[in-house]
DNA sequence: CATATAAAAGATAAAAATGTCTTTTAATAT
DNA sequence: ATATTAAAAGACATTTTTATCTTTTATATG
């Protein structure tokens, strides 16, 4: 469904907007265990996300990877499409080229809508909105 | 989403459906082109498929693979599970081990019940009914 | 300024998925 | 029987994904 790489992002990026802020930050080699990804992997995919503005990070003594008020407006499907692209999850389930309502293969009709709502939601719901429901206990994260 | 096996085996079947019966067979580098799928990998899908009943073949002059009225009857969560296992599309969106509606990750909300919806649509839907759609001009096959 | 720290960047390695090719087995037709 | 046909099986090659390791750059501290 989502490569590991955009798991581990999402994992690391939840762990960064619950543990740090501004003043608060972490560095990739303790943000590994917690999430259970491993050290270096996990430097390369918030490395990636950093260039794209959706993690802040400061280097040397005291630096690390945070997450500002900024950053945790982030809608959960950026951190998709930047490391799966948006074929994976968005194009026809056949991998159709010249699919859409008007000429929907044998699958569209089945999963079509289903797949369009999961993907709204993704769009619609930002990093921001996951924590708050973790803080309401509505959700858990034993990552 | 899908792997291209299982779109690949996938797109096979429907061909096969649309264009064999037990005395109308097609060999496997006549299904390639159509549906435009490389001919050894296709045949090895198919192959495999075979083994586990989904598709039926006949070696030899004037043998390729087709399907019976009773291999129509397939669920299409049997193919796709097949070729990708069950993890892939129905393990935790964030592959977190102890998972469950009382225990959701961050994602499971948002997502579950779309998800399910969607492999429920794949376990009650049979190759048989997506052939009557394009029958019935509803769905289009441009594989 | 010198040193230590930690991310950034780049190179390399291992594993998995995809794709191709060759040999073997089973069925048919002559 | 023998030759031919086509799937079955297995070996092999390529590409992509996942994972690790090394070097460079930026920042803070003494
Ligand atoms: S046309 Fe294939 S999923 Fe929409
Ligand atoms: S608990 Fe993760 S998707 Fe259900």
């Amino acid at each position: 469904m989502l490569s590991k790489s955009a798991k581990y992002a999402l994992k690391g990026v939840l762990y960064l907007a619950m543990n740090t802020n501004e003043q608060k930050r972490v560095m990739a080699k303790d943000i590994s265990g917690p999430i259970n990804v491993p050290p270096s992997y996990i430097a390369k995919l918030l490395q990636q996300l950093g260039r794209h503005g959706v993690v802040s990070s400061i280097k040397g003594p005291h630096g690390g990877f945070f997450l500002t008020e900024e950053n945790k407006k982030t809608p959960l499907i950026k951190i998709i499409d930047l490391l799966d692209g948006e074929y994976r999850l968005k194009s026809c389930m056949l991998s159709l080229k010249d699919c859409n309502e008007l000429n929907p293969c044998p699958l569209h009709r089945l999963v079509g809508n289903v797949k369009s709502d999961f993907i709204r939601s993704l769009e619609q719901t930002t990093i921001a909105e996951l924590v708050q429901d973790i803080k309401d206990g509505k959700s858990f994260l034993p990552l």
